[in-house]
DNA sequence: GAGGTGACTGCGA
DNA sequence: CTCGCAGCCACCT
């Protein structure tokens, strides 16, 4: 149960965004059930860059598709350059298309409905 | 053990 | 569209 930290709990959900899709804070904290409180994520990622495999961390944007955490990567621009790799437009520090390619963990992952 | 921090979010103006 | 305020809680010192 509480074997996995949170910070690892954030780093799977994190993995299992597929290639050319981004999510953001909220939605992992509200598959996670920690919905109020999606600055844990965020905080969580901090250590993404230590965690082992890697994590897709520059698919990991906030609510409005900002990529709020490029200045963690190193270099900052990493993380727009990576996702432009994976077919993710960038314009301004924020994804072109958001919507289209959104990635929801809560509606991908839980299928039930 | 207590306090501060923060890769966020929602709502009101 | 943008800006500001408050709530949220695991982790670090």
């Amino acid at each position: 149960m509480d074997r996995a930290s949170f910070y690892d709990q954030v780093y799977q959900v994190v993995r299992l965004i597929p290639a050319g899709r981004v999510t953001s804070y909220g939605a992992i904290a509200a598959y996670l059930g920690t919905k109020g409180s999606s600055r844990m994520v965020g905080y969580a990622m901090n250590n993404s860059g230590l965690a082992d495999p890697p994590v897709p961390a520059q698919r990991v944007v906030n609510r409005n598709g900002l990529l709020t955490g490029k200045f963690h990567f190193n270099p900052p621009e990493l993380m727009e350059q990576l996702l432009a790799q994976e077919g993710v437009e960038v314009k301004d520090d924020r994804i072109i298309n958001f919507k289209s390619v959104f990635w929801d963990p809560t509606v991908e992952l839980d299928l039930e409905k």
